[in-house]
DNA sequence: GACCTCATACTCGGATAGGGGCTGTCCGAGTGTTTATGG
DNA sequence: CCATAAACACTCGGACAGCCCCTATCCGAGTATGAGGTC
């Protein structure tokens, strides 16, 4: 069980995003930030527009920028974005071809492994759901008081 | 991301087990239970064997039984056991490309985005690792009384 | 000088290949049982 | 009848293909920009 790579950068991307405030930033210079494959974080950053999480504009002078607060930003949201909001655990149901198995029972709900995986799958959820992306922002910024200003400075910068 | 359906295979199996207390059970029983392909949960039971979660005997009269009492083993030794100890959110440390970023720093401990993602799962460790088999056997048995005898009874039978 | 038109360059968006891990299967090494045989 | 030994049948264990999703990339549709020409 693994989560794809594309979850850090997309959270990353926000943080970033959050920084420039409502200035739109193109996929390249994103990109160019942490020095990624620009072709595939604009495909990651499409579906945060997809989940709207993000705004996207073409053009010259397009590019994304946020489109919520980044209080209303949890990182449940981006992970749910780019990974979609199946479930790690699916009971299969494979109950229903046990002994006593029961075809008009939802055993996704019923059976007992099943709620116990769901819970703790919730527990993640919660957790995740309880930090928005402003959260994260505001603890950087109190580590690091000049990260919004080098990362405004970067994306200032054109992109190679 | 998503879990590989070995787990719930696994978790299924292990209560089986747990019933059929001392006495060794074939991959070929555990399979038929369910109706599963057996030499798929052959191999699940092979990665439970090797994290010592059961004990295997080859021969006649050979199979699985459980290596240790079903209140010592809990639902995170059983997903570890067959997901692997990894992490799902790992992070690639993506920052040390970024402005600022310092090659002798370890992203994985100090990137607060990383902390944050770390902290999800931890509390999902947590939840899984508080439910031991004990406590869904017991459950079990709670709402059907007669699901032990149930499943001695299909285990003792032959597996077709 | 102001306005309109057109060519331009830049951006997102979806459609298109490649690779790694989960899924599924097979056969061989090892072992307890059973059976036949000889004392 | 009992002991012995060999053949056997059954089990786990690891090695071998197939498929799906993540990774990575490319090119086209759409648009704001800027230049150039005209009034």
């Amino acid at each position: 069980m693994q989560m794809g790579e594309g979850v850090e950068w997309a959270l990353h991307s926000c943080l970033n995003l959050a920084w420039a405030e409502h200035q739109a930033v193109t996929a390249r210079k994103l990109a160019a930030f942490y020095d990624l494959p620009p072709a595939y974080l604009n495909r990651q950053l499409q579906a945060l527009a997809r989940a709207g999480i993000v705004a996207s504009t073409s053009g010259p002078r397009g590019g994304f920028r946020l489109a919520r607060a980044p209080e209303e930003i949890t990182l449940l949201d981006v992970v749910v974005a780019i990974e979609g909001g199946r479930e790690a655990f699916r009971c299969q149901q494979i109950m229903r071809d046990g002994p006593g198995g029961r075809s008009d029972v939802d055993y996704r709900r019923h059976c007992l492994v099943s709620q116990a995986m769901s819970r703790a799958e919730l527990a993640w959820r919660r957790e995740l759901a309880a930090q928005t992306l402003a959260d994260i922002r505001d603890s950087v910024e109190e580590k690091h008081p000049d990260a919004p200003r080098m990362a405004r400075n970067r994306l200032a910068q054109p992109a190679r």
